[in-house]
DNA sequence: TTGAATTAAACAAACGTTTAATCAATATTT
DNA sequence: AAATATTGATTAAACGTTTGTTTAATTCAA
């Protein structure tokens, strides 16, 4: 089978499912926009779900976050700058992927909601791991670790999901995405690093 | 026409709404849990859409946050507090209106976008001006308003909408609501208000 | 008796999936 | 080397459901 015209049904329907959902974008959508037939499809992923389940999988990449724990050469802060600037440029380059994984819980399937519980959950652990040890060097105070990584999260989340609001808020020009990225990827950025230094510090500890 | 049975109906639309997405519900789904006719929910509002809309409205609800920002009384710091305090409450006893309006950018209709930007828009005006007042009182530092609002609500959405991760992650019993929020609400708070005392004192000014 | 509320039934359209036929290319046999 | 068989890729069409909405008849209260 042709591994391309796979990979290119997977492209397409990453930004279908991304913008309309998983439920509103339809298996005609899909091939309509990737140029196949409707039938290939069911033919290459057997169904609508497993499509989305080979969208995940193919997304799922941990590596960087735990060549980044293994460094000893970096220092806890810098490590909380790396995993901010990584994760602001995977979300914001990915959107689509993102959304669905936001919205995945209420996709009906179990398999699903298994799948990015479980890819959530070995993420989190990564980062716990940089956090606890910046503890133990005494230069993060202690804090509530599964929120702290909500706060990250949520806030990526929430600049991704709530686009029309600050497009609205910031004058940029709606649909345009590249322009989105460039205007808010930095701003998080800075946004993020001063909030986690100010909430990590243990200068700050009460 | 019977208004406890089209408040009968919006509740239920809420609840089936927030948890298996706009899509995702039917609404014979919905006139079958809310034992209603199946003709009569268009009958009511019109259409499907029209039935969110009708939803979003009766959420809105700004007089809490007008009030809070009028209080002289109050100190800055307390305001944070209470505004944390609103918004958990609200949105974890509102689970699922408040994901319906995450995820309502990707329903279609521009009519809900502008309507769930405006109310987003409204809330922020509001905060804002908490935030600008304690610059003012030189009891807040600089800080990026817009994105720390936005921190704020993406923490909380992370928690309501990744519930399956953190049910996961805390050993809670999935599907019991009461269970979550009681467990949860209190954390986030504390968490919340941790995270902004140590992001907005002046004190921790670089 | 008028007008709104309520119903069961039907509507066309869209949904995800399956089918059976055809195409193209490789492998096998003559 | 030519003819045949086999295999996977691709297609148009149809499948049976489910979707949101409308219709036309009926019930109910004023």
């Amino acid at each position: 089978m042709a591994a391309d015209k796979r990979e290119h049904i997977l492209e397409v329907a990453e930004k279908l499912f991304g913008d309309k959902g998983f439920e509103g974008a339809s298996v005609r959508d899909i091939a309509q926009h990737a140029k196949v037939n409707l039938a290939m499809i069911s033919y290459y992923f057997g169904s609508k779900e497993k499509l989305l389940e080979a969208l995940l999988e193919r997304r799922a990449n941990y590596t960087i976050l735990e060549a980044l724990n293994k460094d000893e050469s970096i220092s806890p802060w810098e490590k909380i700058d790396k995993v901010v600037d990584f994760y602001v440029d995977k979300i914001m380059s990915n959107l689509c992927i993102h959304n669905i994984m936001q919205q995945a819980n209420r996709s009906s399937s179990e398999e699903i909601k298994k799948l990015t519980t479980k890819i959530k959950l070995r993420n989190f652990e990564q980062i716990k791991k940089i956090v606890t040890d910046g503890q133990k060097k005494k230069v993060f105070r202690k804090v509530d670790i599964e929120l702290s990584v909500g706060t990250v999260m949520g806030t990526i989340s929430q600049v991704t999901l709530a686009r029309h609001f600050y497009n609205s808020l910031f004058n940029i020009e709606e649909g345009n995405d590249d322009a989105y990225r460039k205007k808010m990827a930095p701003r998080l950025k800075s946004h993020l690093k001063q909030l986690l230094h100010a909430h990590l510090d243990i200068k700050n500890e009460e």
